[in-house]
DNA sequence: ACGAATAATGTAATCGTTTTCAATACAAAC
DNA sequence: GTTTGTATTGAAAACGATTACATTATTCGT
């Protein structure tokens, strides 16, 4: 068994608590708190974190619930909290969601059980508005997707306006049938939908949105059997970084060029974007941005649990690369 | 505050052993279970996790040390590590060490303070040999990289052969200048270039080895200067997906086409390996197995301490794509 | 040189559970 | 009818730390 602060204190000759002193900040001589030292490191004695947290009554830990840990975007946010939390002497527990509802909600009961001081959360599906923030203890911050305003703290993408963009981008770029692919699940699909719908109804042209999991399988399957309809888009946008993966690889399997037979554009500027063909055009999203500023919020929520709620509106940036080349007439 | 065990039981008008027992799986009437669980839906009351493992003296919890998050080699295992832990009754710590020692003794330590019951852990560096097991008091299984055998439990990929296998390819497809690139922290990195010599000296090539932090910029870097050198490679590989991105980049930035100007295989079929030009060469590992496998070692290892420590090592297979068609005379 | 203030230390209560142990009730066996 | 055994249940002792409070030693002002 290892050792307990019971045998540093006996080791050291002196009492629990001032080993309990010596380790936290309390005021110890110089003399003590250098035999606590040596007997600690003889013993190699390491605090136990259960008994620290259920006496303390302070966990010194926040949850951090993504969406999908094979996503870059949340892994380069998990970095970002992660750093954050770090830097105010908190520990992250990373979790999984898989966008599973039962496993959010398991993940959110654990949670509870750890007595998390807060909570960092991309909600899965229609979570982000029934999720009822008064039967949790902690304060949630939300990211990537949020629910109504005044629901929960929430550090979000301005995503109308970068879908709005981009479609904008592609009209300009002389594309006219274009297609939109979006996640099923998320606020985040929605919105990125309905400024790809904005983009093209001022302008007069037609819509065709749809609406597929958020993964690089049923993106694959949806543009294949999109290409095989009459009157096929001309571009494409796809609104997460795993969908724009099945979509360039049914794209490519289907034999067709980009931007030649179809033109692409979609979110996340994961590394490979770069990579694939001419680059493909992306919008940029501020990851590490999104993770630092959610990790702030959520300090200042606990240090201010009755400031009103903030939803915090970040912008992308338009990469255009060669997925949306001018269109040859 | 949250309900505590003794409200349950005022409310349920039995006493708290009583509701811990209907709670876990104690012999309790089934009158008074029905009780206890009313009043624990009626309160909402969650057990502190905290003083349940103070007093049990079991975490019921495994930490996941992963070597960088972003590598979608990780993320992968991380998956099945997580899904075997929890079929198991296990929750998983996943601690992102960011290829920094400094980190990963952080973290370690961590995982004593937790008192987790096992740590599944990719070492940094020479930490692989270099790790004292002794000092620890829970079990660990090293995946990805590992020290001299009967150090710990490990599951491996055979890199030796596998690099090996790589280069073979590219000699048969009449590649003879073949530059490797290869992480400098890791055993992973030292074995596949073992691998890659040996297959190069057997046929009488000359061998050209470098050595680079195992992250995408670096990777850049070395490859741009390399280009720039006489007597440039006409193929290169890269020893895990990370430095392959890198390569690709530096190729794409220098205006080489592949294979034209230079072939390129890899490790690590990530997604976007298959998307690139006419898709990328690479070894393919058994990733979901790697993390399954090292969560039930651990297990394993768990229900009986005494056995001999055990090194799994696993096959990759070669996925052969456009990056290393048959060079043209 | 004395009393008050200050600083360092120790004693013991406490955090919210699980678990040991004793107590009770009731049925079966003699 | 007493004894023995078998379930349930409750009372109270842990688990290993932090911290309120009491105590002692030290310093300082007068």
């Amino acid at each position: 068994m290892s050792a307990k602060i019971k045998d540093v204190a006996a080791l050291a000759g002196v009492s629990i608590a001032t080993v309990s002193r010596a380790l936290g900040n309390g005021p110890v001589s110089a003399d003590l708190r250098e035999r606590v030292e040596q007997a600690v490191a003889q013993l190699g004695y390491r605090p136990n974190l259960a008994a620290r947290r259920l006496r303390s009554q302070h966990s010194q830990t926040v949850g951090l619930l993504v969406s999908d840990i094979r996503n870059p975007f949340f892994t380069a946010v998990s970095r970002a909290v992660e750093d954050a939390a770090y830097r105010a002497g908190m520990r992250v527990i990373l979790c999984n969601v898989d966008e599973d509802v039962k496993k959010e909600a398991m993940y959110l009961r654990l949670m509870q059980e750890e007595r998390v001081c807060g909570v960092i959360f991309s909600p899965t599906g229609d979570t982000a508005s029934r999720f009822r923030p008064d039967r949790f203890e902690f304060p949630v911050v939300m990211i990537d997707r949020a629910g109504p305003p005044g629901l929960t703290d929430a550090v979000v993408l301005d995503n109308k306006q970068a879908a709005q963009q981009l479609v904008e981008h592609l009209i300009g770029r002389g594309y006219r049938r274009i297609g939109g692919l979006f996640g099923n699940s998320s606020t985040t699909g929605a919105e990125r939908a309905a400024g790809y719908e904005a983009a093209l109804v001022a302008q007069g042209l037609p819509v065709a949105a749809r609406f597929v999991p958020p993964n690089v399988d049923a993106a694959v399957a949806a543009v294949k059997s999109w290409l095989t309809e009459p009157d096929r888009p001309d571009a494409l946008i796809a609104s997460n970084g795993l969908l724009l993966q099945g979509t360039v690889r049914a794209l490519m399997e289907a034999g067709m060029s980009i931007p030649g037979d179809v033109a692409l554009a979609g979110f996340d500027n994961d590394v490979w974007t770069g990579l694939v063909g001419h680059g493909l055009t992306v919008i940029e999203q501020p990851v590490y941005d999104i993770g630092t500023l959610a990790m702030e919020m959520l300090l200042s929520r606990l240090e201010n649990p009755s400031l009103a709620k903030r939803k915090m509106v970040l912008n992308g940036i338009l990469l255009a690369r060669g997925s949306t080349a001018a269109k040859q007439a």
